[in-house]
DNA sequence: CTGTTAGCGCATTCAC
DNA sequence: GTGAATGCGCTAACAG
């Protein structure tokens, strides 16, 4: 046999004098030869330079293909940027390299999941793609599939109590029925502009946390007697300064000026901090913040935020042990609230 | 035909009444059948519900699985965490897109590119692998590779010239010949705690970016007659600030004190900025510092680090387009140097 | 332009 | 324990 062309089990099988299948049992089903065969076998093809069944022949055989994609709710760069999604990938990734499972990115901007849906095992989707038919795709599809932060259908899916955590921190922003409340929201509309939003109740995505998160802002608010205006809720397409400063600096020139501002992630608090030190204001004096997500940058900052801690790592690994072990129910793990010096 | 069974290239075939290379054609060869034909086939396609042909199946055949495995440095963790590190997944990921080819994740601690290479097309290597077992592998498999910001032998790299850019920062910070220089390196030794390296010249890894550096380094210093002394130069096994801080803090506590920090990234200049402010030392009146990489978050220290730039998501597009374009050559990006307020 | 056929590399049956 | 046969789903070559 030439040394360039690789084996492939046939050949080395033919080398060893042996059967194709005694070749195939030795590498996947131990329990078929003795183990003195088995470890002979295994030797003899080291020392050949075989190592092992080709991989994408026995995924096309069996079916299964050890890869999993994530299904990221924007493009790559985002994944990378926002530090909640990058701890959840971690996770994510910790589990899957324990069960030898290969992790594949799939950008939440791609077009079809065919493209990939042939070999992988399945997907875990954290949070809804920015294309909208992808969630269609994904409940149709017959591979496995797991969801973080929000639902499809009946699948596997893992998240916390959004709305009682929006509920518990905004209940320790209000003070007052006479408080002047807005919320910085993210990802309310499918929208890649930041505008105010009016129709609270018309969502493109029900099941979004976004729309959880507002429901528990607004008993809170409820709760305190006090009333939101209906032009005082904003839509945040990403979690980044960028598109969270402008809509901060709305929220800040409206009159009335707002004392208590509800933001629905970290980032977003963190670019309100900014924005009203530069206009003189104090916190939480003046007005008084709140975040969502408990990143660790959140507690450096000045003054350290109050927010709504969630562990976001655990998340991604509990998403990856529910795909591992195909569970197929809904969990939710808990949260915690950071009292910083923002409220 | 069972609407549960999927299609496949032969079933559908059959239900059309076409053969199933006629089948094969209408969806990779366009130029194999009359424009019409072809249409009608893939409208009957879409309407039976069938997307094309199986992926898994079709790359064992073409040999070819449009996927690329990014070896990562060290776990993904780390990828998530470095923000030099992410810029470049940001752009790999980029240039993949376009080209429809897929990115799987690498850890740079596994132990075996075999269980992958089956069906990838082939690697890019981000840095030297943790596991430097993975080097040897990625030298002898005959998919394609390409690394960045190191060397194998003769396959496609990406790079900055990083002897000549850290002689060009080093030449900033040093002012005298009596300067009292420390050095910082980044992953000098394959060594997973923070040490002194007394040996300069034996390394691990000689092909290392961190090599070169410190060549460059070496090179500045002799060039303004100082000296280096020989208990002067750390190894830092990542760049963050825990494994930072302790190097900083032996170096700022050594007799004679240095007044020359030379940092390999901008992470270990920002940890060293930190730890020399809370001595209540002045920079850079009792000492400078320089660091390597240009990170956005060095900008906005205070005070703003002096520092080597280099674009490391260009470093990641170059990268995949040199994979893409099956390119086998070394290619160097420019860098330029920040001059900050550290030295 | 269309249909037939022989593999890609493997795992599983079934008889021996 | 072994070896031959079948097919996972597809593509390329070739004949028509």
């Amino acid at each position: 046999m030439s040394v360039n062309k690789p084996w492939t089990l046939k050949s080395i099988a033919k080398e060893l004098g042996v059967s194709n299948a005694t070749v195939s049992n030795a590498f996947n089903r131990p329990d078929q030869l003795s183990e003195k065969r088995r470890n002979e076998i295994l030797a003899s093809c080291k020392k050949l330079g075989y190592s092992g069944p080709n991989k994408a022949a026995q995924s096309l055989r069996k079916g299964k293909f050890n890869i999993v994609a994530l299904v990221l709710p924007d493009s790559v760069e985002y994944m990378v940027t926002d530090p909640v999604a990058s701890k959840f990938v971690k996770g994510v990734a910790s589990v899957l390299e324990k069960n030898n499972v290969n992790l594949l990115l799939f950008s939440g901007t791609s077009d079809n999941i065919n493209s990939v849906s042939d070999f992988v095992d399945g997907f875990i989707c954290y949070g809804s793609p920015r294309n909208t038919e992808l969630i269609e795709q994904l409940r149709v599809t017959n591979k496995k599939v797991v969801t973080a932060d929000f639902d499809i259908d009946r699948k596997a899916s893992i998240s916390i109590d959004d709305e009682n955590a929006a509920f518990d921190i905004a209940k320790l922003a209000i003070r007052s029925s006479d408080d002047n409340i807005a919320i910085l929201g993210l990802r309310l509309l499918n929208s890649d502009v930041t505008c105010r939003v009016y129709d609270a109740p018309n969502f493109d995505i029900h099941c979004s946390i976004a729309h959880q998160r507002l429901i528990g802002y607004q008993r809170a608010i409820n709760d305190a007697k006090a009333t939101l205006q209906d032009d005082r809720v904003w839509n945040i397409p990403e979690s980044n300064h960028h598109f969270a400063a402008i809509a901060v600096k709305e929220a800040l020139t409206s009159i009335p000026r707002p004392n208590v501002l509800l933001c629905m992630s970290d980032l977003i608090a963190l670019s309100a901090l900014q924005e009203i030190s530069a206009l003189g204001l104090n916190i939480p004096n003046d007005i008084r913040v709140v975040g969502f997500d408990g990143i660790d940058e959140a507690q450096r900052s000045t003054p350290p935020l109050t927010t709504v801690h969630q562990n976001s790592e655990e998340k991604g690994s509990k998403a990856a042990e529910l795909f591992i072990t195909k569970a197929n129910h809904a969990e939710q793990i808990p949260y915690h609230l950071i009292q910083g010096k923002t409220c």
